[in-house]
DNA sequence: CCGCGGGCCTGAGAGC
DNA sequence: TGCTCTCAGGCCCGCG
């Protein structure tokens, strides 16, 4: 399911009832999820308060007053609910939301303010995983994470660099978590639209010889970090899985212009082309052939 | 090292 | 209705 702007709406929701917020009781209900939990899961965080809920690439990452750091994923379907205690719900929906969710609740938070979180994962892509915040850099699901794509220190000199002599593709290449860390499938093929390029054009013709970063380079950067804010603020997609944690949907499906498009009008002002699905590496990519070169 | 394909899971939707 | 097939916001591993 989620991409980075999906992930940072997660934050969002939780970060409210959690940070600052004691685990009072933690259920795990199953612990075969895409690694499995640890038999002390639950021991390692009931007492403990989250000092604070952070994001890296697609991971949740909560720091624990224990000096833990309790690393989460989403996997394709994975999503966080939030009950409170005493909201508008009345008794009989709040029961009725519950007991739909209830099948992949494989994770339940109970928190000391009276909310309760749960981890709902049908396909159990997702996972956690509890690490010491002072082996975090050390942490192999994220030490080979290239940059955050909204930071500082990602530009067009740095992914032009990244991309040097990368023979495979340019849809490809944004997709590799360690060249840029966050887009997935939806935002690479929405972020080339923007910058209207090739998902097919080899992934080092945005750099000089020298590895410098050429006007291709700058648009793809601009596009990305345009793309991404713009799903932040409509607070993700919802395709299938996405929700807010509140329950909403996100609404930054409706603005897509190529992905899952295929056979409609290219949106770019001035061009009549008609959206296109190929697949690459086993993965739809949609772009437009006409203004995307 | 690099790029690609398969596999991990479940569920939804299409087509027959 | 029910079956079979394909596809899905991710990522790891192994092969050539």
């Amino acid at each position: 399911m989620p991409e980075l702007p999906e992930v940072e709406t997660v934050r969002r929701g939780l970060a409210p009832v959690m940070e600052g917020a004691r685990f009072a009781k933690v259920v795990a209900h199953r612990r075969d999820l895409r690694w499995p939990l640890p038999k002390d899961f639950a021991a390692r965080l009931e007492g403990r308060t989250v000092v604070g809920l952070g994001r890296r690439a697609k991971y949740l990452l909560a720091d624990l007053s224990s000096g833990d750091v309790l690393v989460m994923h989403l996997g394709m379907s994975g999503s966080f609910r939030v009950f409170r205690d005493g909201d508008e719900r009345t008794p009989g929906k709040y029961h009725h939301e519950r007991s739909q969710h209830l099948a992949h609740d494989h994770v339940v938070f109970h928190m000391g303010n009276g909310a309760i979180v749960t981890f709902n994962d049908p396909r159990r892509f997702g996972s956690m995983k509890i690490v010491a915040r002072a082996a975090l850099d050390r942490e192999p699901l994220l030490r080979a994470l290239g940059p955050e794509p909204l930071g500082n220190e990602f530009d067009a000199a740095m992914l032009a660099r990244a991309c040097r002599g990368k023979t495979t593709s340019l849809k490809a290449a944004l997709s590799d978590q360690r060249i840029v860390a966050g887009l997935g499938n939806i935002y690479v093929c929405e972020a080339l639209h923007r910058a209207r390029l090739s998902p097919k054009r080899r992934a080092s013709t945005i750099a000089a010889k020298s590895g410098a970063p050429n006007e291709r380079a700058e648009r793809l950067v601009d596009a990305i970090r345009a793309v991404l804010g713009d799903a932040i603020a409509a607070g993700g997609s919802s395709l299938r899985d996405h929700r807010r944690t509140d329950g909403e949907l996100g609404r930054f499906q409706h603005d897509f212009r190529v992905y899952d498009r295929e056979g409609l009008r290219c949106p770019t002002r001035g061009c009549r082309g008609t959206v296109k699905r190929v697949v690459q590496t086993g993965r739809s990519t949609f772009f437009c052939p006409v203004c995307q070169k």
